[in-house]
DNA sequence: ATTTCAAATGCAAATCATTTGCAAAAAGAA
DNA sequence: TTCTTTTTGCAAATGATTTGCATTTGAAAT
């Protein structure tokens, strides 16, 4: 049903690669590149940010992981695909993923009418989140 | 029941903006800043690259346009907002407008799971265009 | 219509995320 | 272990976007 959350066999199996992998397997919203990278080095690792941005794309060319853009930032994140779906709240940035997306009816839909044979999307959605709802005014 | 395709009372009104904003009008998919930028120069109209980016941020910031970005793709795309759901075709890059979007009922839902006000979203779907499920193994 | 002044522009230089070249290190097959 | 190829780290390059600043331009007030 989902893909599989390795590395493909068609590439060697790196320390780096797979503590990049294990980083995104913890982190529960979608993350930077350098979020990474000082992960990593905090835990003691010899890592490059090249090395990263380099998995980086492979890891998303090849569908294992899903890069994001949010809106007023300038760089882009990164996160496995189960979490490629969220929440941004315009005020104070908080990050929630939507899980069980129901927008697989929508798809269909978009199949029917556009005869696209659908492989993928990316939902964002905006607001304000319970706490900014409260906290009225600042 | 949606905003004001103008340039906000606030700010002046220049003819830079003005034509920034047509070009948004007549655009049928979302558009780089540099194409906004050529097409303008092309025009025969004296206008920096800069001024097209403030102006963007001030538009976007007001609501007044979208910005989006597309997987693989490093620079940033601006629309006004009733172009701003698009199926993007995997092979040819081709861009398809999705108008009608159906996903008020997944906002209400959103909105009762997460208590979320939402106030806006952006949905990207990638797929195969009809004429690349044709166009076979090229 | 002219004056006035803050807002907006153009240009060039600066930023900063991301990419790339290359020599050295490490994976995995033989 | 040896060999071949991929992967890495580092430093330099790239390229979209931003910024500083002197100049121009809206538009409000005269």
């Amino acid at each position: 049903m989902s893909k599989k959350l390795e590395i493909p066999k068609k590439y060697r199996f790196t320390k780096q690669r797979k503590a990049i992998l294990e980083v995104l397997e913890n982190a529960n919203i979608p993350i930077h590149a350098e979020d990474i990278y000082l992960l990593l080095k905090e835990k003691g690792m010899n890592i490059s940010l090249s090395t990263i941005y380099r998995n980086l794309d492979m890891l998303v060319k090849e569908g294992v992981v899903i890069k994001s853009y949010m809106m007023n930032e300038d760089k882009s994140r990164f996160s496995l695909p189960d979490k490629k779906n969220y929440l941004v709240c315009e005020k104070c940035g908080k990050i929630v993923i939507i899980d069980n997306c129901p927008f697989d009816k929508f798809k269909e839909e978009l199949k029917e009418v556009h005869k696209f044979e659908i492989t993928g999307h990316c939902i964002e959605v905006y607001g304000i989140c319970p706490d900014c709802q409260n906290s009225n005014g600042h």
